[in-house]
DNA sequence: GTTGACACCGAAATCGCTTTCGGAAGATGC
DNA sequence: GCATCTTCCGAAAGCGATTTCGGTGTCAAC
């Protein structure tokens, strides 16, 4: 059985060498319409590609790059991975280009993977996410030489490619929004600023209170982990306050959820006697009740976006520094946000006298 | 500059020949305990690591595989994306594997991935996923001779290899827990029965029912889109039902909390007159209220899973049906499966008399 | 009728590693 | 002391493409 494969058979087919297929087939201009024409011919009927590993081997090329999962930690923070990596997928298929998936499990681990890809180069450049705002593997994949972009910024970011979300504009924006509906003091549940983005969020909000001349009150500033549990410890903190907010920035979704929590069970209603604003778009929030109103970014056209400037970098058409590009965040409004209630919220347990609904909720 | 790389440094280096530096860095048993003591030293100072595509060239072998992506229509569904492919990814690093992603946009694409695979063969083996019941995929990666696994069964998996969970078990508990917590009247919404899964909860259902001694009433086995919006509106069909069910299975966690909303605007309490069980064990879900009671299932483990047997096949080690394996979801006990109320739920819109707590909804 | 220019194609080197084969030493057996 | 194993290593042939370089054949120009 064992049929030979590759560029000899339809070299031998057609009476030619096979570097003259070859060529025809990589659309050389010293081959003629005609052979060219007969090659393809021959090449589609017997189904041929050419084999991955010589091509890349005799080329230099790899036609790969990586995407580095962040480090498990959140674990809902991860619903958006895979509509990120159907976008870079896609759009590197189109382009003949390969994704390759890399989870280091420790920051050793991914030092490790970087070094292994220096040197054996199957992998020709990658793109990195959840960016801390001092991040070391800015400064290590430069000195490795290997091309990359990063998904966010970094204060190691200005000499490298990153695309990221404008969060700074986001939650100003956000804070404007529940200025305008009137609120005056808005408080903020941030991440550690160790991530970049939770630097950028809260920088937002303090912009935001600023433009629309609010106070930022002692305490409104809230720090947690970017986790459910975390979302509701902060909202505590924040009740507790002498001066509680009217109404809350979250960091996150799943924060923004944990607020809701600590909210309904000090006995108010998230929306009403507290307004919130979540980030990150997920579906789950519209099925909240209330639903979150939020800010959602875009991911499948990020993913598309990330891979396009990295194949441009690796092809050496484009420097790292001409792909830096900030995309816009949009705020979805549902049902957190609100005008807030004339009289301070002093009422506890009166809230049922504003539920208009057919809503309720037991305990587990 | 440019530094000659590769075997033939480290040989020059040893005074050795490049195929005793390959051999002794291989581990072959022709080459001495010193010698190969000498290449690693030199190796590791040197931070060599082969050349990727030349080693695949060289011994015909690609250590890669594949994963294919659902193609993506519930965007919900995707959560667990993130953490089976982390699985995969950690297990075969941990061999020295690549794992490729593969985001097929149509079933034309991926047919045409699938011929370029077999015939390009830098991926040796595929998992694929989100089976249909008769999944036509079974017989063409047959054909192309690609092995694969599947992370879900069909009719035509009895000769491939396969994980799945055992959704008829699972189902036929779910079923057997509502019965025993004394409902008699269950009903079930499910998915299009295309998608195997779909089918094999349907039938748990059924086969819970009946070792349950209950009776399946006209118009309990609804069907929908594994939706959102498909669950509530199959939850409304069934409370339209003259005798509605006090209990419902859902196919998914999504269609649950979908069916969720249904209840609640039809002036009922999800988990008080109606109780419902999800499936897939969303986190998301422990944040409703009330936090919804589903059954879950092991998400990085299957991943690692898949990935082993996989290698072992790609390996020629085990034959495709000796890998054929089944898991098992665990019930996750929350909010939202309680005993039925003693009475029929006639009483629409009486139900605030049932909330203890102190939540609260507003529409938004 | 020579001379270029041009269009096409083949030969051969190369990419960096794996793997088979065989040979030179040294160890062992009788 | 000679044949026979072992042990250990080098030479060389691939793996299947790409790419450079050079060599035909043809045709227009002078």
């Amino acid at each position: 059985m064992e049929e030979p494969r590759g560029l000899k058979v339809i070299a031998e087919r057609l009476n030619l060498s096979e570097s003259t297929v070859s060529r025809a087939l990589n659309d050389y201009r010293d081959i003629s319409a005609r052979t060219k024409a007969r090659v393809r011919d021959v090449a589609d009927e017997l189904g041929y590609a050419p084999n991955t590993h010589a091509r890349r081997l005799a080329s230099g090329k790899s036609d790969t790059i990586g995407y580095v999962m962040p480090m498990q930690d959140g674990q809902l923070t991860e619903t958006f991975l895979g509509e990120l990596m159907a976008g870079m997928a896609k759009t590197l298929a189109g382009r003949g280009w390969d994704l390759m998936v890399l989870a280091p499990h420790s920051a050793e681990d991914e030092l490790a993977m970087f070094k292994k890809i220096a040197s054996a180069r199957h992998v020709s450049g990658l793109i990195i996410s959840r960016t801390y705002s001092n991040d070391p593997r800015f400064r290590i994949l430069q000195d490795l030489d290997i091309p990359f972009v990063s998904h966010g910024r970094s204060s190691d970011s200005q000499s490298a490619a990153w695309l990221d979300v404008d969060n700074e504009r986001a939650f100003a924006q956000m804070t404007a929004h529940l200025a305008s509906l009137g609120h005056r003091r808005i408080a903020h549940i941030g991440g550690a600023p160790v991530y970049n983005f939770a630097r950028q969020r809260a920088d937002g909000w303090k912009r935001g209170l600023r433009e629309a001349g609010l106070e930022l009150f002692a305490g409104y500033a809230e720090t947690t982990e970017l986790s459910f549990e975390g979302g509701q410890a902060a909202m505590e903190r924040l009740l507790a306050l002498d001066q509680p907010p009217s109404a809350v920035c979250c960091v996150s979704d799943v924060v923004a959820i944990g607020a809701m929590r600590a909210i309904r069970q000090a006995g108010y209603l998230p929306g009403r006697e507290i307004s919130l604003i979540g980030y990150d778009g997920l579906e789950i929030g519209s099925l909240l009740d209330p639903p979150l109103t939020t800010m959602s970014q875009p991911l499948q056209s990020a993913g598309s976006k990330l891979a396009e400037m990295l194949i441009t970098i690796v092809e050496g058409k484009s420097r790292p520094t001409d792909n830096q590009e900030l995309f816009r965040a949009s705020l979805v409004r549902r049902g957190t946000a609100n005008p807030p209630l004339e009289g301070v919220p002093e009422s506890r347990g009166t809230h049922r006298q504003f539920t208009n609904s057919t809503f309720g909720g037991i305990e587990s």
